[in-house]
DNA sequence: ACAATGACTTGATCAAGATCAAGCGCCTGC
DNA sequence: GCAGGCGCTTGATCTTGATCAAGTCATTGT
């Protein structure tokens, strides 16, 4: 495991190394959509990235913006104010994708960026060609519409528990879509799994402070809902009781 | 002006009864991307509602879902539980598009509606045949998308706000909203103009109480940055001061 | 082995905003 | 004109979660 001072230095980026048939994320994805031969003119303009935990990948400045795709690993989508107050406004699993926004009238303030959580594995189109791409094959503009109308979707949600939750709906709301989601990646062994995110990150996601997220961690393990080996592995979950804590 | 319990009952609902030809925001909203002879499709599939103050227009339930445009007036997006605290998620100006979610998987859960802030008017799209316009019309579906990827951003905008941002934040940050989506739509006269929403909805909107958006109000008009006549006609305000206040 | 560091926990105290409680002004209907 | 209701304001008090402050534990470097 490399230490943080290390890892700034090894960001590793490749021009497709490997063609998209290898891809672990190939069907899952917006790729998914695409056959055999459409592929190999996204992976004609695609090229790799690998980020350690804590890299950032810059989202701003409309000269460079790209889209991108989560192969493998846990980002986080983070907004930061100059003043160190920052907001996590999504959490990024292998396949999912980032759009951020298509027009070219983009405002200069979008100061959001990308931030490994995890050994991270993106897969980044330049913007220009990825748009041509789409005017080609319409069934991926679909999609990403789709899994854009989607993700409005959840950004709502979340808008809810930002807006109207308690700290305890809070943490348990944060924790379902956490199981919920490490199952659909198959990331959730019999044995559980770990958190993908320390206290500090969940402060940030769900708007309290690490105390608070601590405190109410403690609180669902001393009432037998969650059981967990040390701070971030969790053993199992009562999800039907964590159900209740989340409201609504 | 109606009161609530007879506005119940003078829902009208109309079958396209004039061209969009003549529509209000026919450059403005999504149509603009449609010549007129296009725009011809889309007319023969559009329904038109008004509704007065109060009244909802509901999204939920996957059979009937529609996307809607607003041609005048001035709507809430709101999420609610059953226990009263409710969230308005967004704002919907004239020319503004409902695009809902588009998958055909759409969870049941997703209680959200629109209800009307002003006397408001809606020109609704039922769901297959816009999907299918969609395909007939690429520059449709490309505006759909410009349009969803920058409400994504604007939602995620709001998500710092409520996860990061003090009551005064909040409020100032709101109030700027408000103006400058008022100025572009010409509803900003040089007597001012109303605010769209009453103390209670400023409050679901910014996750505050209506106390203390009351007293912030009455704050920044004490310091000379809001100008107001009554609760409800702002007469001026100042942006710069106001863009100070709502921080970041 | 041992100091140092960083992530987490726990307790004590504080404060921002919620809640409770009047009261005001305005409109509406009788 | 007057009672009633509604939306807003303002004050007093309370509560939730923030802040401040140790302290634990595991890991890492010397």
């Amino acid at each position: 495991m490399p230490n943080s001072k290390l890892a700034k230095h090894n960001v590793r980026e490749t021009r497709a190394p490997q063609p998209c048939a290898a891809c672990s994320v190939r069907n899952s994805s917006l790729c998914g959509v695409l056959s055999d031969e459409e592929i190999a003119d996204l992976n004609a303009i695609a090229h790799r990235k690998v980020l350690s935990p804590g890299q950032f990948h810059v989202l701003e400045g409309d000269k460079s913006r790209e889209f991108a795709n989560v192969t493998s690993g846990i980002a986080k989508l983070v907004r930061g104010a100059e003043d160190g107050r920052t907001q996590i406004v999504g959490l990024l699993f292998p396949s999912d994708f980032i759009g951020g926004s298509i027009g070219d009238t983009g405002n200069p303030l979008e100061r959001q960026s990308i931030e490994a959580a995890s050994e991270l594995e993106l897969c980044l189109f330049p913007r220009e060609p990825f748009k041509k791409l789409m005017i080609r094959y319409p069934a991926l503009e679909n999609k990403l519409l789709e899994r854009t109308l989607n993700e409005l979707q959840v950004a709502r949600d979340w808008m809810v528990l930002l807006g109207r939750k308690t700290a305890s709906e809070r943490v348990a709301t944060f924790l379902l879509h956490v199981v919920n989601r490490m199952q659909n990646h198959g990331c959730h062994s019999s044995i559980g799994f770990e958190l993908p995110l320390g206290r500090a990150d969940m402060a940030d996601h769900i708007g309290l402070t690490i105390e608070t997220v601590s405190r109410q961690i403690s609180k669902l393990r001393k009432d037998g809902i969650l059981i967990m080996e040390g701070a971030r592995h969790v053993v199992d979950v009562n999800k039907e009781r964590l159900e209740e804590r989340a409201g609504f």
